[in-house]
DNA sequence: TTTTATGTTGTATAGTATAAAACATCGTTT
DNA sequence: AAACGATGTTTTATACTATACAACATAAAA
């Protein structure tokens, strides 16, 4: 990435720990100075002020035990930023039809980094035993059936720098397990037009993806339908279809 | 607020000026480094470097156009932050079970700060005229019900700062104008044990609110139902039922 | 075309972020 | 009970960096 590399000079180190902080509350609902500290490696007195002040600004609070936690403000911001996020205003009526429709869970994924693939939206399956995903939940784009949609239709040297900085973690016996598989499996989506998640991430969990691309073909974002793998494999060809046509309407109106 | 004051001394000034920009985002959709820069008043190149420190960090993403909007991960944390007020996951149950009862909407608010009341939970309405406003939303405690509910049983110094601080604007005829009113509004409050809101905010809205005290009399939130004055005001005796009924119900979980 | 506003990039310095050290408290261990 | 260790909080000195200024490039406006 030569772009970051030249903004590195720009970087306010203060500004960014205080934000490495924030990140830290994404795996943990209180942390003290001294573990702040532990975790980012930075003194526990400059820890407790950089808390103090997140405290004073909103986006922290503290506990009775001297511990802090996300503040409100965090929350509110988040509904706003959600609710900006017009790709999520203009699918999210497709994922409530895809739901409705198939009794599955519908879900609506971009990738926001060069490494993974992020949950921005979601229609929860109305059938008993569903899938659910939090908001916002982030995995490797190799790992999940959006990811693999997404993916399949970047660039070469986009998918070439993704093998260099992805890790192959094995999450079930049918994970993707190194560079080569993951390239016969892009070229089959791509073949194919959609992607399947064969419970490569969680046993028992199938998914189907298609990617929703711009104008210019880039790969914007991707929708799914996800269940268990029983229902989702007898049902392939009409979910499939569902899928295909919302995309197609979806694309119709990005363009 | 002498804690304040005393914490003054430890606060980073770049910390705090970062999350002052964050802030703007709650108004304005996309900003320009350069109108950054006049909202906080700093100098442009400054606001330059603030704008890729956050954009680096994942807080913020660069438009086309060299404007910055909230990034995903605000979204994401802000749904982490939302899952775990505990508040919330113990209160929503509760307006759920009021706004399936009632028909009319159900808030949860909060006093975040000195002057305002934030909602942070909600269950709208099944009946098709029915309010709905945005989580995360704050206002002027003293112009709607909840925060009514929640200012009366504050501590006399914290009501007289609040009148200090709070401006009284005026949103409809009914608006409370002066610190005068309010004192007697919230006396009444106290007498009665709930606030109401007779089109104080907005044209043919009504509100009832009752306060949840904590174990030391505390006013940690509110609960209300709003709808249309007519319907509103039609039941309200059996909407405050409903309402002291949950609240009771409350109390006796968080004590 | 000229002008003005703004994004972006160097640069010098005033100011502050940072760590180290010290104190106060707390819970644990001996 | 005493000693100890871990941690929250506060003070302090210094190396560093956040900040504004200035300059350039570019885009929008006049």
């Amino acid at each position: 990435m030569p772009d970051n590399d030249k903004n590195e000079r720009y970087i306010l180190h203060s500004v960014s720990t205080a934000f490495s902080i924030l990140d830290l509350f994404f795996e943990r609902e209180e942390l003290s100075p001294a573990e702040v500290a532990r975790c980012i490696n930075i003194n526990r007195s400059t820890a407790f002020r950089f808390l103090v002040t997140m405290e004073q600004s909103g986006y922290l609070i503290k506990t009775d035990n001297a511990k802090y936690r996300l503040g409100v403000k965090v929350s509110s911001l988040g509904q706003v930023a959600h609710n900006r996020m017009e790709l999520i205003t203009l699918i999210h009526p497709f994922l409530v039809g895809l739901s409705e429709k198939t009794g599955e869970s519908s879900h609506l994924a971009i990738m926001d980094d060069a490494t993974h693939v992020t949950f921005i939206d979601k229609s929860v399956g109305t059938l008993w035993l569903t899938m659910d995903v939090m908001i916002g939940y982030s995995k490797y784009a190799h790992l999940t059936g959006t990811g693999k949609a997404i993916l399949a239709y970047k660039s070469d040297q986009f998918i070439n720098q993704y093998i260099r900085s992805a890790s192959f973690e094995i999450c079930t016996p049918n994970s993707i397990k190194d560079a080569g598989s993951l390239l016969r499996t892009l070229d089959m989506i791509r073949a194919q037009g959609y992607s399947t998640d064969n419970e490569e991430v969680e046993a028992g969990l199938y998914c189907i993806a298609v990617p929703v691309l711009s104008r210019d073909a880039d790969p914007i974002a991707s929708i799914s339908l996800s269940g268990p793998t029983t229902r989702m494999v007898t049902n392939q060809e009409s979910h499939l279809k569902h899928l295909k046509d919302a995309v197609a309407q979806i694309e119709r109106l990005i363009r």
